[in-house]
DNA sequence: TGAAAACTGTACCGTGGGTACAGGAGGGGA
DNA sequence: TCCCCTCCTGTACCCACGGTACAGTTTTCA
């Protein structure tokens, strides 16, 4: 019971690194066991298939991606009461913890399985599909909080912006891993953190900007850091 | 000669599309002379092995990226003489185009390659960080002859500015497929057109705009956190 | 101590990437 | 007319890999 499951998270483990460097279909079952130091057998054992692995994978992945982000932005929130204020720092968090990575983004799982949809089944397919909601949800109900203190700059639709958040973790792990440029990904978040920022703060402070907008709140919160 | 040109051509219009939809390694070279109407040794003939059709499948899909973009941008150049408008109309006809792709966008090859790295030679690798290099050279452009009339809202680095607009469409495009919403990808350029929009236009058109410029710049930027 | 869990070992099958090589159709130039 | 070159087809074969089947062995823990 407790070894089997020590096995099928070392067997995981390798996957997942195998599979972000080189997708599903470049990686061998084979040099899993090889590296794992499991037999074919042991290997079918936990796993009853590929697509079986991919699963589980998948799985584990957004877990432990949705543990993350609850990390950083409850701590963030800890930190700070204000919705913006907090959700800036969480960027900074984010942004600070990929730039900590010694070897850079290994590269996300969803977009793995994202380029490579058509080889899994349905199942693994709405997994993917749920993750990405996930994160619309998570990033659109901070920006909701935010908008009841803070009106934006410009009308945006709050699920795009959300949608932005992840757009630019995306691309910025593809950019990354591309150019080999651990830290482009790091630097792509503190751009959004921009965008975020100059959304919903006024860009001077003085007091000719009550003149601008009716709430005025909004800049009083803005101002203390 | 000929006629040689346009098997290989059909042979990688079928394998682009094979390959955005399950990945190198999970397109296989039989279903690719099947569909192509072709014999193994045919397939042979053309390209030596899976690697030689990795390459030229980027090359022409780089080119072909490079073709669109240029297109786009230089009509929005000879429609708007200003670099920002023009820019920002290069933006809104991107978003139309890519809205118009009737199944949505296909996909990336080198948002694929990036994530099979690791079966490729150095070459193909090269060929696909440079192809991202282009793509900051050719936005950094943008961004600098806008700089030259107009000065930014905050202070940004123009590579990573030029950078963000390939992370939203490259995570656009992996939201767009894995969300299977066709639009979503479209929206995400014109989330990027809002921030770019937002950085160099005065928010409020008024006599107090100049006025507040000169006097406290800076004050509400990034001092926190 | 005994049953269940967690494997190992062996043998086998089909598919796919890739090689080798012989040969044929068709067009274009000498 | 002939020949050569391009562009293929056909056949045969090799190995790696995914996957199945199943019997046997060790480890764990109740």
């Amino acid at each position: 019971m407790r070894k089997g499951e020590e096995t099928r998270n070392r067997i995981l483990d390798v996957a997942e690194a195998a599979v972000l460097q080189k997708g599903f279909g470049g990686t061998s079952i084979e040099e899993l066991i090889v590296e794992t130091g499991i037999t074919k057998s042991g290997f079918f054992y936990h796993f009853k298939d590929k697509n079986e692995l991919a699963k589980a994978l998948l799985n584990r992945y957004i877990e432990n991606d949705e543990r993350i982000y609850d990390e950083i932005f409850s701590r963030a929130r800890d930190l700070m009461d204000d919705p913006l204020q907090s959700f800036l720092l969480g960027l900074k968090l984010l942004s600070e913890l990929l730039s900590d990575l010694p070897n850079g983004h290994p590269g996300c799982l969803v977009a793995t399985v994202c380029y490579y949809e058509r080889l899994f089944d349905r199942e693994i397919q709405e997994t993917n599909r749920n993750a990405v909601l996930a994160w619309r949800r998570r990033f659109g109900r901070m920006f909701r909080e935010i908008m009841e203190v803070y009106s934006p700059r410009e009308p945006v639709d709050v699920d795009q912006l959300a949608d932005m958040v992840s757009s630019v973790l995306e691309g910025g792990i593809v950019l990354s891993k591309t150019l080999k440029e651990p830290n482009t990904l790091a630097e792509q978040v503190l751009m959004m953190r921009t965008f975020v920022r100059m959304l919903f703060l006024p860009a001077i402070e003085s007091p000719l900007v009550a003149f601008r907008h009716d709430q005025t709140y909004g800049v009083a919160d803005g101002r203390h850091l």
